[in-house]
DNA sequence: ATATTATATGTAATGGATTACATTTCACCA
DNA sequence: TGGTGAAATGTAATCCATTACATATAATAT
C-alpha cells in the first residue's frame, strides 16, 4: 500500500508538504505542488482516511436509520439528506434497522465507536428517554416520526394537521359515514387521527368508534380493516386510511366484495407513495415534502455536529392534498 | 472523552490489558479481567474504532451500492447479505448510486480510503474494464446485474431460462402473439429477451419484431410500450414485461384502452415484486431467491475479503414461475 | 546592506488501539 | 529450595495522516 511517506520520499518533500497538498493548504509553493501532485498520480496514491479520521477526530459520515429501505417512502427523503451533505462534504450511509431496538444498539455503536459524525433516525424504536439521552451526547437528527417528550431536533409535517385536511375532502365530497384505518401506536398515526377527529367534530358529525380501525398498518391492515368495516351493519362511503400501502389493501378488499372505488367507497390514502400514481384507481393522498424533509434534517445534523445547534427545534414543513381517481366526485 | 488509557490508569493496569480484555484474548487473568470490565462499565468507556481499525487496517464494514433505495426488489437481498455479516462480525452499509457514475466514483473512495473492507454492486453504471480493474485490487462482488467480460465474483440467476419459463407459461396456455416489453441495455434484460426467442423458437412460432418494445424501463416503460403495440394491425394476446413495474405500466395503460387483464391480453412480470401481489389483478411473475443471492453474494465478499476467494465464480440460483391472476387460463 | 516580514518547508508530537516482544509472577516439580 | 515453564502483564513500536511549532529561505522595506 502506498502512504504519505512514500509519496513524500518519491517526492523529495516531507510527509507535511504531502498533506498540506492533499488539503489544499495554500502555504506551498507552486512549484512543489505540481511535483507532488505528479507523484500522487504516478504512484496512484490512496490518503488513507482512517489515519485522518483519526487525527481529526471525524469522519464526516452521517447515518440513517431506516425500518427497512423497502420503504419507498424515504428514497426522496435521504435524496435530501444527500443533496445537502454533499454540499457540505459529507457522505450519507444508511441502513435496515427493522424497528428492532436491538439492530438499532447495533448501529448505534457506529456513533458511539466514532465511525460516524451522527446518526439521523426516521423511525426510530426506542423511546424517548433512551433518544433524549443519546442526543445529549451525540448528534441526533429525528426525521418524521417522533414522541411528544423526545430532546432533539425533528423534522416532520403537521399530521394532525394533514389528517383533518384529508377526511376535510371527503367531507367536501359530501361524504358523512367516514372511517379510519390506521394506527396510533406511531406518533404520527395519532396525530393523523387527532385531525380525522377534528375535521368531522367540526361540522358536527358524531364519531363513530366501530369505524376507526386501528393497530394496523401496511397492505395486510387494509385487507383487515375493510374485512371489519364491510362486516358492520351501517357500511361508510369514505375511508381515509393513514398510509397508501394501507389503502391499497383497502381498494383491493373492496374490489373483493365487489364495491367499486370511488363510486361505492371513496378512498384516501397518506404519504404520496410512489405506487398512488400508479395504482388502479390511482389513490388520492396526502403528499410529504419529501426531499425538503430530508434536507432540512440533514441541514439540522451538520449545524448540530458543528456545535451551532445548542436548542431542540421541531421544524414542521408544509403537506398537500393530491386529488386522484379514488375520490373523484360521482356523477349522480 | 474516555481513552483506553484511562480506562488504565483507572484500573491499574497498562492499555495493553485493557485491550485484551476488549478483544476476549485468553491471557488475562480472571480477576483482573473483572476488575477492567467494571473500570469500562464505571467509565462508560466506548472504543474508538478508529484506531482499532487504523491498526487492523480493516473496518469490516461492507458496503452495497444501491442503484436507489426506492426499489423495493434489493431490500431482501440487503437482508440476506446482512445475515451473513452479522454472522462474520461484518456489518452493512448502503448508499444510492443513482446509476451514475460520478456518484459511483465517489462511494468508491470509501474502498480506496480504508473506510470499507469491500463493495458489492447490485447494479453497475461503470463498465466492465473498470470494474475488473478496481476487482485486482480490492474486494468488489457483483449481484445480479453483470457484463459478460467482467472478471469479478457474480451471483445472480439464469435470466435466460428465466425469460424462456416466463414465455413458455404464456405459450402453455394457449397464446401464440406475445409480445415484449423490456430492455437490452442491461444484461439480464438482454439475457430475458434470449429466452423469449429461443421458447418462441422451439414451438415454431416466428418471431415478430415489431412485437418487441426495447429499451423502455419502469412503469412509463410499461405504458410507452403498450402504446405502442395497440398501435398495431394485430394485437398480441399476451404480453412478457421484463420486469413487475413495467407490467403495471402496460396493465394501467391496457386498462385505459378497456382491455381487461388477463381475459383480453394476459400479462407476466418478473421479479415478485411487493407490489406483484398487490395490484389487480394480482402479477404473474418470475421469483428471484432474493434472500438466498444476498447471502450468498456476502458470502462471497468474505471469503474475499480474507483472501479465500481467487477465482471469479459466476453463481445461478435457481428461479421461480409464480402464477397469479394478470394470467389466469380463461374459461371459454 | 541590514533588519523585518512573509513564505515555504521540515520536525516531531499526536490521535487511540493493537500487538510483537520483553519481563514479571507464580505454580509446580525434583 | 532452586529451576522450569506457563501464565499474566507491561513496554514500546506501529498503523497513517495531520498540525503545532520550529526553521530555513525569499522578498521587502529602511
Amino acid at each position: 500500500m502506498v502512504t504519505i511517506q512514500d509519496v513524500a520520499k518519491e517526492a523529495g518533500v516531507s510527509a507535511a508538504t504531502v498533506s498540506r497538498v492533499l488539503n489544499n493548504n495554500h502555504s506551498v509553493s507552486i512549484k512543489t505542488r505540481e511535483k507532488v501532485k505528479k507523484v500522487i498520480k504516478d504512484l496512484n496514491y490512496q490518503p488513507n482516511l482512517l489515519g485522518r479520521n483519526l487525527r481529526r477526530m471525524e469522519t464526516r459520515m452521517v447515518l440513517v436509520f431506516l425500518y427497512n429501505i423497502s420503504n419507498p417512502f424515504y428514497s426522496k427523503i435521504v435524496e435530501g439528506m444527500e443533496t445537502i451533505a454533499h454540499k457540505n462534504g459529507y457522505n450519507v450511509l444508511m441502513c435496515n434497522t427493522n424497528a428492532k431496538i436491538e439492530t438499532e444498539q447495533i448501529y448505534l455503536n457506529f456513533i458511539k465507536n466514532k465511525l460516524v459524525d451522527g446518526i439521523i433516525f426516521t423511525s426510530p424504536a426506542m423511546r424517548h428517554k433512551a433518544l433524549s439521552e443519546l442526543a445529549k451526547d451525540y448528534p441526533i437528527v429525528l426525521c418524521n416520526e417522533y414522541e411528544r417528550n423526545t430532546q432533539a431536533p425533528v423534522v416532520t409535517i403537521d399530521n394532525e394537521e394533514a389528517g383533518y385536511d384529508a377526511v376535510n375532502h371527503l367531507i367536501r365530497l359530501g361524504h358523512k359515514k367516514i372511517a379510519l384505518i390506521g394506527s396510533c401506536q406511531v406518533r404520527s398515526g395519532y396525530e393523523r387521527e387527532l385531525g380525522y377527529r377534528k375535521a368531522l367534530k367540526e361540522v358536527g358529525i358524531e364519531i363513530n368508534e366501530s369505524y376507526i380501525i386501528r393497530d394496523v398498518g401496511s397492505y395486510k391492515g387494509g385487507i383487515i380493516g375493510v374485512k371489519k368495516l364491510l362486516a358492520l351493519k351501517e357500511k361508510p362511503t369514505a375511508l381515509f386510511c393513514i398510509s397508501d400501502l394501507i389503502a391499497i389493501g383497502a381498494i383491493k378488499q373492496l374490489k373483493k366484495n365487489k364495491l367499486r372505488v370511488p363510486e361505492d367507497i371513496a378512498v384516501i390514502g397518506f404519504d404520496n407513495n410512489r405506487i398512488a400514481n400508479m395504482y388502479d384507481p390511482s389513490l388520492t393522498t396526502i403528499a410529504q415534502p419529501r426531499y425538503d424533509i430530508g434536507k432540512k434534517a440533514m441541514e439540522l445534523m451538520i449545524k448540530r455536529i458543528k456545535g451551532n445547534l445548542t436548542s431542540n427545534p421541531i421544524i414542521k414543513l408544509q403537506h398537500e392534498l393530491i386529488i386522484r381517481d379514488s375520490t373523484l366526485p360521482i356523477m349522480q
